[in-house]
DNA sequence: TCTTAAATTAGAATAATTCTAATTTAATCT
DNA sequence: AGATTAAATTAGAATTATTCTAATTTAAGA
C-alpha cells in the first residue's frame, strides 16, 4: 500500500461505520496509520498526541482505540498482562514476543503452518488461532 | 499421577530451589495443587486461602506465585490483558481461551501440529511457542 | 437551523499488582 | 542447641492501566 493509503483506508472504515466522524478520531487515525504496521499502548498514543499538540484527552484514547477495535480498525493483542497492545494490522497473523525488550512484532500468517487443531468444544465455535512465538536475547 | 503426587512434585521443586521453604508456601502448593491442572490468579487463590483460614496475606500470594513461576512450579499465561492466569500445567501445551466465559481451558501439546514456523530474528533464541485458540459462545 | 444521541472531557474511581519498611523466620554456622 | 543473617512475610501505601461519572460539546440527520 502507499504513503497515506493506510490512512485512507481506516478512514473509509470509520465513515461506513455507526461511530461519528470526529475531529479527534480523524487525527487519532492519521497518527495511528501514519507509519506502517505498528504495535502500541493508549499511552503510547498519548504521548504522540501530546508530542503534536492535538489536545485529545486520555479518556477520548481509550474510547476510541477500543471503539477502533470493535469496528476492526485495530485490533488488541493480548501477550502483555499489564497493559493492551494495539495493532494496526487487523488480518490475521501471529507474533513474536520477546520478553527481554517486551516488545512484539508481526509474523505473516503465510509464514505459520499450522497441520493440526484440537476439536472445539462442544458448543463453541472457532474465532481466530494465535500463535505467540516467544523470543529472547 | 495419583492424588497426592503433583503436591509432592511441587514441594520436591521447592526444597531443590533456593528458595526458603515456609509455612505459606508449602500452604500455597497444597492448595495449589491438590486438584489438578487448572488455570487461576492471585485473588483466586486468596479466596481460597481465606476460606481455609490460613491467613496468608496478599503480597505474599503474588510473591509467591511470582517465584513459584520463576522456579517453574508454576507458569503464567498471558491471555487475558487485565489479569494474569497462573497455570499448574507447567510442560509446554497451548490454550483454548473463550472470550465470552474469559475461561481459560487446556489443549495438550500434541493435538497441536505446527509444520512451520518463521526464521527466529538474529540475535535471539527460541524460547516457547505458544498457541491460542479463541472460540466464543 | 434544530434536535438529539453520541462523543468528549477532567477528574474520580477501580482493579490488579508492586513497593516500603518494619517484623519474623528458615537455614546456616558455630 | 543458640546465634546469625539473608530471605520472607506483612499491612498498608503507592503505582499503573483502565474505566466510570456527569457535565459539556458536537456531528449528522430531520
Amino acid at each position: 500500500m502507499k504513503k497515506n493509503a493506510h490512512i485512507l483506508k481506516a478512514l473509509s472504515i470509520l465513515k461506513n461505520s455507526p461511530l461519528k466522524v470526529t475531529n479527534q478520531r480523524v487525527r487519532l487515525i492519521e497518527i495511528l496509520f501514519k507509519n506502517g504496521d505498528h504495535h502500541f499502548t493508549a499511552e503510547d498514543v498519548h504521548k504522540e498526541v501530546n508530542k503534536n499538540k492535538y489536545n485529545i484527552s486520555l479518556a477520548t484514547i481509550y474510547n476510541c482505540l477500543n471503539q477502533f477495535t470493535k469496528h476492526h480498525i485495530l485490533k488488541s493483542v493480548r501477550i502483555s498482562s499489564d497493559k493492551v497492545y494495539f495493532d494496526t494490522n487487523t488480518q490475521e497473523h501471529h507474533h513474536f514476543f520477546c520478553k527481554n525488550s517486551e516488545k512484539i512484532s508481526d509474523i505473516k500468517s503465510s509464514d505459520v503452518e499450522i497441520s493440526n487443531l484440537p476439536k472445539i468444544p462442544k458448543g463453541k465455535k472457532l474465532e481466530s488461532v494465535e500463535v505467540v512465538v516467544n523470543i529472547s536475547d
